[in-house]
RNA sequence: GCGGGGAUUGCCGAGUGGUCAAAGGCGCUGGACUUAGGAUCCAGUCUUUAGUAGUUCGGGAGUUCGACUCUCCCUCCCCGCACCA
């Protein structure tokens, strides 16, 4: 059986005995301090991979690290069901969309393998909650396969009736706060099923994104005070505006706009419409009949003409476009070509002469351009006429950029000049809709469809609902919880702050989708967003076993109830009339709540911050007392395979569902956790991955070697001893790096680096006894075990349990580590010994040549003093060597070597790291070396080693080498 | 554009004022084991050299006794920018 194979049969083990002794269900026990973690739940639309794995396996090692350090733990899980991605894969499947259908194959051939029950399966996704239920069941499978410790006798979906009496509460309460504001908004909207549409039901909507684009509607008034109203994006160029172009051949329509009369096409007035104005279509015209008309340009009063243009888009915004040719390419290229087409001159007996004078209108200023930046733009591109299509939108885009970016406006603005362009543009607009001569006109970014097959358009939505975080004093609060939570990496604390100054009035409500129905509008049809539903739920995780354990039918949870459990309002007696639940029950849940209460910590990868965690915070402040906002957010990158981003189409998706036969589990949980920072992206490597399984089987090779050695006490050698400091101070230092939520620095510590540290020990132990070696890493592997259990947990029980240990290693307490003052002289004299070592070695390899002897001669201890008195006296400045010789000769060890002393002080002056270090005594180094002796021996080859200390007369040194030996660095001398 | 993050030795990636020529991994080279090995183990891996010295951490300037680490400027790359979970 290979290693693989005997890991993956333990993890199997030990899973299921948690599972069956129920080891992580959350229990009060007010003995313990209680520690609360929650990761946001799953949107169980399909299954989870790797990178889910990654967020959650570091949840988890923090949960196990709580855990076995002596908190009460609760970490529980539910499933989040609201929105519209579910809904859209069901309305797919039911329309027997194929290339759905595949996508949800291969999904459920994740679990499935008879292609028979695929197929089954898959069909009954046509139904929404199908689709939850399959896929949250198998997703946590998955995580109860990868061993996480989490509660899942606590769940619930979104979708539960009692958790939509929950939300009601919620937003009772945001309502009562004044937090909710209505107001118009514009959304994507269907033609044909009259609805808001998501990202999910437009055509190729997940490829090229759909955006709303709010145009402004300028108004130029015809002789007859009607308006011919021109859509632009640019509302500063009116301005350079030197006439109108309509499309001769389309169809437009004279429409009563609310109080005025309007000239639009026949699509824009159909969009109009859906936008908050009340229209009547009061006659049709063909474009033509306009040209030649003459309109007047608002602000300038300027008279221009209207006419015509093939390039003109009726279904893109109003159909009407006002010609800009000095800072508009397609502009320009439409009036060059009207002045040379003889044909559409004749055709539309426009006047000559009138064509001939107009000329562009600069009236902007921008670096890198002369007068006319669309003139100049046009003819460098080589653009031949309006039909360049291609050439023409290059052109607009870059002059859009440059000009918006940089562009200044000039003297012919009036009161305008000077200003930014980006600004300009807002003001100008202003300044239009201020005279009632322009109005917002909303258009999509591109042209879209349903997938119903109907055009979608911009509808705007009138008393639409929005959750106010622009509010002052709310957003203040938010910060003020912020300021006091724990941001794990602290970096990230930063992009909370941003998002808040930025956050503002956010719809809540949507008139598709699963979820909780709003509850200010009942029957209207209005559900409370997916977003917005889940921001305080983790309370929810408190009382939810109750309410199911008693039985208490959703009707009964009224807010009243949530008051009292929650914010401990009104009296049990009112609650229990006027809900009819037990007196026990209410306590239940109040005592439940107010136990776990806050969520001490919730983790999550760093994409929820600017919605979800922040949404977070600015609804525990409004809902809940201080004492109950979230304490601690902790957050991870995103992952990668082999340097790419896992997606379907490139086919290198791991599903968590195959980890453990692919990889195992323990192994997997080791490597996601150890590879990369939490805040770096983790780029998983096959490579690498199997680095880390040699050195878990490593691991596992030694610990199996002596789970049945007896433990005792013996005396123990030199390299065993500092084998045990240096255990000691990484496992130390790993306990530390976990105070920090540093994972990594966690499992390098405790793991790879003490790995190393007992691959070198076994190496120089050949002459140590085996019952020593072996007594010496049973305890070794004893500690590290501890330490690595909230990470490698199966194997730890495993081994655990072969040591002859009842309880499981996951509720083992892991004892705090000091590391003594012997501790740390050992390991600078392992740090040592492993520098003489490399010297050593060093100097073999430049010479060539196997030395039969090597002589080592260890510094005088007055060398040491010299030391200490540097690095007393140049702390935090300059060596300077008057000022060392004057304190060295204070020194009574130091004056009568004054000579050397000076020679010291030039290198030093030179370099002066070789004196800022740790030093152990002449003595000391002497000592070690006298105990490395037989290894240095074997290591060299049978050299004979020879030890001199300067302090005593040195029998052998022809090459006086003795003087030149350090504190820490001793001088060699090889033959 | 705004906001954030980043640029380290062949590659990936640690390191945030001094034991840094810079952890660890990958790759490469050599050795061991072996019928074989794309397995595993051991060692080496900037240049130079009796353990020294020199040149490095995107480019340029500065602060400091001392900078990969701090400040400023420049170049390039990645991410977010709202109703979407």
């Amino acid at each position: 059986m290979t290693f693989l194979d005997e890991i993956r049969q333990i993890e199997k083990k030990w899973q299921k005995k948690w599972q069956k002794d129920q080891i992580f269900v959350g229990k009060i026990d007010h003995s313990r301090p209680k520690w609360f973690v929650t990761l946001p739940y799953p949107y169980a639309q399909g299954p989870f991979h790797l990178g889910h794995a990654r967020t959650y396996n570091l949840g988890d090692v923090f949960t196990r690290f709580k855990r076995q350090r002596g908190n009460n733990v609760l970490w529980p899980m539910a499933f989040h069901i609201t929105g519209t991605p579910v809904l859209s894969v069901s309305w797919k499947i039911k329309n027997k969309d194929e290339s759905e259908w595949q996508k949800y194959r291969d999904y459920v051939s994740i679990y499935e393998d008879d292609k028979e029950k695929i197929e089954e399966t898959v069909a009954t996704f046509g139904e929404p909650e199908n689709v939850a239920t399959y896929f949250a069941n198998k997703i946590i499978n998955d995580f109860l396969r990868m061993g996480f410790s989490i509660d899942e006798t606590k769940q619930f979906t979104t979708g539960d009736l009692e958790y939509n009496k929950f939300i009601e509460w919620q937003y009772g309460i945001l309502n009562e706060k004044n937090l909710i504001t209505k107001g118009n908004y514009p959304i994507l909207w269907c033609i044909n099923d009259k609805n808001a549409v998501g990202e999910d039901d437009i055509k190729d909507g997940d490829e090229s994104k759909v955006e709303v684009n709010e145009f402004v509607g300028i108004k130029f008034a015809l002789d007859n005070g009607v308006f011919l109203v021109a859509a632009t994006l640019r509302p500063e160029t009116i301005f350079g505006a030197t006439n109108v172009w309509i499309h001769p051949e389309a169809n437009y329509e004279e429409i009563k706009m609310d109080n005025e009369r309007w000239i639009v096409s026949e699509e824009a007035t159909m969009k109009l419409m859906e936008q908050d104005h009340k229209i009547a279509v009061l006659r049709k015209l063909k474009g033509k009949e306009l040209v030649n008309q003459e309109v007047i340009v608002p602000i300038t009063r300027l008279k221009i003409p209207i006419y015509p243009a093939a390039f003109v888009d009726t279904d893109h915004a109003t159909g009407v476009v006002y010609s800009v040719p000095a800072h508009a390419p397609y502009d320009y290229a439409a009036l060059v070509d009207l002045q040379r087409d003889e044909e559409t001159i004749n055709d539309y007996n426009l006047n000559r002469d009138r064509l001939e004078d107009i000329k562009p209108i600069s009236l902007i200023t921008v670096k890198g351009y002369g007068v006319f930046p669309a003139v100049e733009l046009c003819e460098k591109l080589g653009v031949k006429s309006q039909n360049d299509k291609e050439k023409l939108e290059k052109a607009t885009q870059t002059i859009y950029k440059d000009e918006f970016y940089s562009g200044i406006m000039k003297e012919n603005t009036g009161e305008f000049k000077g200003l930014k362009v980006e600004k300009a543009k807002d003001v100008i607009a202003d300044k239009l809709r201020e005279n009632n001569l322009a109005a917002e006109i909303y258009e999509t970014s591109r042209e879209a469809f349903c997938r119903c097959g109907a055009q979608i358009i911009v509808a705007v939505l009138q008393e639409q609902y929005f959750l106010n975080y622009g509010d002052e004093k709310w957003k203040e609060t938010a910060f003020k919880a912020l300021n006091s939570m724990n941001i794990i990496p602290e970096k990230y604390r930063l992009t909370f702050k941003n998002t808040f100054d930025w956050l503002d009035k956010r719809p809540c409500v949507r008139k598709r989708g699963l979820g909780t129905e709003f509850p200010l509008t009942k029957g209207e049809g209005w559900i409370i967003e997916s977003l917005s539903d889940s921001v305080i739920y983790m309370a929810f995780y408190t009382v939810i076993q109750i309410i199911r354990e008693n039985q208490i039918k959703p009707e009964q949870l009224k807010p009243e109830l949530f008051d009292f459990v929650f914010l401990n309002k009104g009296s049990i007696e009112n609650v229990m009339e006027s809900t009819a639940i037990s007196e026990d029950s209410i306590k239940e849940m109040k005592g439940s709540f107010e136990y776990w209460y806050p969520n001490d910590f919730r983790h999550t990868a760093i994409t929820h911050i600017s919605n979800h965690l922040s949404f977070t915070i600015f609804h525990h402040v409004a809902i809940f007392p201080e004492k109950y906002w979230v304490k601690a957010f902790s957050l991870n990158e995103n992952l990668l395979n082999n340097g790419e981003a896992m997606s379907k189409s490139k086919g290198n998706v791991i599903p968590i569902a195959h980890i453990p036969e692919k990889y195992s589990v323990d192994l997997t949980r080791l490597h996601l956790a150890s590879v990369a920072t939490a805040d770096s992206v983790l780029d998983w490597r096959e490579s690498e991955v199997n680095y880390a399984q040699l050195r878990l089987k490593r691991f596992w090779e030694y610990a199996t070697s002596v789970t049945n050695v007896e433990k005792k006490e013996i005396e123990l050698s030199f390299p065993s001893k500092i084998l045990e400091s240096s255990v000691n101070s990484n496992l130390k230092k790993s306990l530390d790096a976990m105070e920090n939520y540093n994972v990594r620095d966690y499992i390098l510590n405790a793991f790879f680096t003490n790995l190393r540290a007992i691959d070198d020990y076994v190496k120089l132990s050949e002459h140590i006894p085996k019952e020593e070696t072996d007594t010496v890493l049973r305890n070794i592997i004893e500690k590290m075990m501890l330490v690595m259990s909230p990470v490698i947990p199966h194997l730890c029980e495993e081994l655990h349990e072969r040591m002859k240990n009842e309880q499981y290693i996951s509720l083992t307490e892991i004892p705090d580590i000091t590391v003594s003052e012997e501790d740390k002289a050992y390991a600078l004299q392992a740090k040592y010994l492993t520098n003489l070592q490399e010297d050593i070695e060093q100097v073999i390899k430049l010479v060539k040549s196997t030395p039969k002897k090597i002589h080592i001669y260890i510094n005088a201890e007055w060398k040491n003093k010299l030391y200490d008195l540097a690095q007393r006296i140049f702390k935090d400045e300059a060596v300077n060597i008057g000022k060392i010789m004057t304190e060295a000769k204070q020194v009574s060890d130091l004056s009568n070597h004054m000579k050397d002393v000076s020679d010291i002080a030039k290198l030093m002056m030179k370099d002066p790291s070789i004196f800022r270090i740790e030093m152990i005594s002449s003595s000391q180094q002497q000592r070690a070396v006298e105990e490395y002796k037989e290894f240095l021996n074997r290591t060299f080859k049978g050299a004979e080693i020879i030890i001199h200390t300067e302090d005593q007369k040195v029998s052998y040194d022809p090459q006086n080498k003795a003087r030149k030996s350090r504190p820490m660095k001793p001088a060699l001398l090889l033959e």
